[in-house]
DNA sequence: GCAAAAGTGTTCTAGTTACACCCATGC
DNA sequence: GCATGGGTGTAACTAGAACACTTTTGC
């Protein structure tokens, strides 16, 4: 924002330009691990490296706006679809070198989606696709640190709010949800305690009448619920500290 | 940062220019009040409003340092004591007309001071004050929201980090730690569980041998304590519900 | 029957809450 | 003395951790 102590009759010009750019950092859960959606380079620099999805705000859009539009483009979901998943502004990352080109200011976006067909095209050259995080070699830029950055906050969001549901198709298990938080965490969590914590926490999940769907194969068939009105985590379901996997 | 979608030959100046500034939301408590920094606009738009202190990011700054800078700059503080301050990004503010002049995206930034002596004007015109939040009719901009994230995001900090103890000046009895916490959080709290709990945290504070000071004129001298080495509060310090002051 | 996954019950304990109570100081 | 704020003690409550156990399915 301009301070009061902005020079008075300012040129637009004047300063050297900023771009002014978001990422997003998508995450999904499949096979119980944590992919990301990426997309190849296909130019200098970094031509060839991954690198997170994203692209110029628009000089008539919010950042949060571009995100979602960019997010569309990318995995040619439908806009509802798209207005109604979880997108949170993470950090913006502006150091003056991040792009060797010139100065690009970035503002980070993370989003939580359900397993999704693997996204098409788009309307932009390079295809997107999902990725097990940390199957690649190397991200273009400083996508490896926004990546870290994103990874943090989402394990951090699982432990306050409602989010993991965000992760799963309309109608999931018990132990669907579970393996969101034992995948982004990289924990196990006890099956019992899990489960009266997640009932018990009102709006979380609400149960679908007399559904149920066989998981693994084998087994009982695990009743089915729906993500209820709840975000907010009270009191919240902290990871388990020194515990592996 | 710019995507593998973005024109190839593209020209750094065929777009509107972006400018990027920094806002910076700093908290200081004082005579048991909340105050935040502020500055008064001296001309349009808002002229004679207050303002968030701020300005540009300089063209080769991260939005760090320009935040770091320009605090320095309004406080006039050492630029010791500024590099050592706890400052954070809070997030970006980009909506297309929340400065009417250009289009300004803003990366907004928290400090937590201790109580200072009043700024000195500092290199530029406008005289920063110390005002205690809400006794002022309206902030310029959109600096109301930020101002009010800000609050929010450093009540939240207060209940898992050990983040209070910036609020206080370098030896501190655990009365004015206390005081800190139920003026950012508008409550009370039990004065013997806190005290425990303070204690209970290892790295938290740590207490200064035999020195002892009378706070409130009468009582018991308080002894005194330092910060200690811990930045995180586990278990956290949860603000009481729903209890007002 | 056996393995596997869902679901229920129970015990133990750390952490917090809500107090009552004593101590040291200024007026 | 008495008001004020610092400091200690303690009983009740709550949420979570750990683990045994039952149920329902496929093979």
């Amino acid at each position: 924002m301009m301070s009061a102590q902005a020079p008075e009759g300012y040129d637009k010009y004047a300063f050297e330009p900023f771009a002014v750019t978001v990422d997003l950092a998508v995450f999904t859960v499949r096979d119980g691990r944590l992919h990301v959606l990426l997309v190849e380079r296909g130019q200098d620099p970094y031509a060839g490296a991954w690198a997170l999805p994203g692209g110029f705000v628009l000089p008539r859009e919010s950042a949060g706006q571009a995100a979602r539009r960019e997010l569309a483009e990318e995995t040619g979901l439908s806009d509802e679809v798209v207005a109604s998943l979880h997108l949170e502004q993470l950090r913006t990352y502006s150091d003056p070198d991040r792009d060797p080109r010139m100065r690009v200011v970035s503002v980070a976006y993370t989003a939580l989606v359900p397993d999704l067909p693997e996204p098409r095209g788009g309307g932009d050259a390079a295809q997107a696709r999902w990725l097990p995080v940390g199957s690649y070699d190397r991200l273009a830029f400083d996508h490896e640190r926004i990546l870290a950055d994103a990874r943090e906050r989402i394990g951090a969001k699982l432990e306050y709010t409602c989010l993991a549901t965000s992760f799963c198709p309309p109608e999931f298990t018990l132990g669907e949800l579970r393996q969101v938080y034992e995948t982004v965490w990289g924990t196990t969590l006890d099956r019992p305690n899990f489960r009266r914590k997640v009932l018990a926490t009102p709006g979380f999940v609400e149960p679908v009448a007399g559904a149920a769907r066989l998981t693994g194969g084998r087994g009982k068939p695990a009743a089915l619920y729906r993500a209820g009105g709840a975000t907010a985590l009270h009191p919240p379901l902290l990871r388990p500290e020194g515990k592996p996997s």
